[in-house]
DNA sequence: GTGGCTGCAAAGCTTTTGCATGTTC
DNA sequence: GAACATGCAAAAGCTTTGCAGCCAC
């Protein structure tokens, strides 16, 4: 995807339509967070949006950034790529596959199915060295969504509501 | 994957004898937490580890868990599924897209390649649902290596190394 | 016996939280 | 003006580190 300054207009027209529609107030910080965010291609992290923006908005608070990015990623603007807070899981199946991952209880398992597997195989096989300069060498594929139980809950939850 | 006690057995024989051709000690608590990694499919935590391990041997530390991971990563007998230590990345780039990781230096980039995408919005139409009781809704590929610039480095380093 | 490993405690880093103040609508 | 967002600082959670003592080889 390629990032025109047309494109980067439009998010954040976007956004600040979305806000007003949401209830969310437009400051001034939080339209900075979500511009650079919109406006690159790489994946910052809290504390580089924080270095960028506290260059011209001195009084600029890590907290502050910490608490819009919530903001935003409860609101749909934006993804947080890997879940921090949680802790590190290990595995000693070396064998390749790939994982079944809860995004509410943040439970994993280990996908079986024979199909994914090759399919993975099939696709790294194909993106081998063909993204310019970088060398594949694993491909990890999580499969999010709601496990069994978290299900079940939400289910037994509604129920509870509509009565 | 099944866990049978045969493999599990099969799983200690071989860290067993590793360990002694890589000179590792094998120690009480070294064993047990890689035993009980070998003989589990959910994907423990660290402190979940600990728990477990100290109900048996009180006297074991969690930053010997931590160390006993790190050493067991190092040599390659478990998988750290993600990445602690590394903050958070964010994205507003809304769309299905997959990302490459550097393993080196941790850097993100966008995988614009239609194919994998493609292939990916198929891998998802054919898991959903069929995980008994896990509804998978959204697919994530990390493709996983090392980047132009760090491969760059790596056969600097080789040649001045060779020198 | 010696090198490597453990336990303990302290420190480090990222992230969250609480509260008074300030800003948006 | 009321509700919400910010800034600041403290705290929390996960992980790493340092060091003295202990254990495997």
């Amino acid at each position: 995807m390629k990032l025109t300054p047309t494109l980067i207009q439009q998010r954040i027209h976007v956004f600040k339509d979305r806000c007003r529609a949401e209830g969310l107030s437009l400051t001034h910080q939080r339209l900075e967070v979500y511009s650079r965010l919109a406006a690159t291609l790489s994946h910052p992290t809290a504390e580089e949006l924080y270095q960028g923006i506290h260059r011209d908005y001195p009084t600029l608070s890590l907290g502050t950034v910490y608490k819009t990015l919530d903001v935003l990623e409860q609101h749909g603007f934006i993804t947080k790529l890997r879940a921090m807070g949680e802790s590190a899981r290990y595995d000693a199946n070396l064998q390749p596959h790939h994982h079944l991952v809860c995004k509410t209880c943040g439970c994993m398992q280990d996908i079986a199915d024979e199909k994914a597997v090759r399919l993975a195989g099939l696709q790294m096989l194909q993106s081998e060295d063909q993204f310019s300069g970088f060398q594949v060498d694993e491909v990890r594929i999580d499969f999010r969504g709601s496990c069994g139980p978290c299900r079940v809950k939400e289910k037994n939850r509604r129920v509870l509501r509509s009565k």
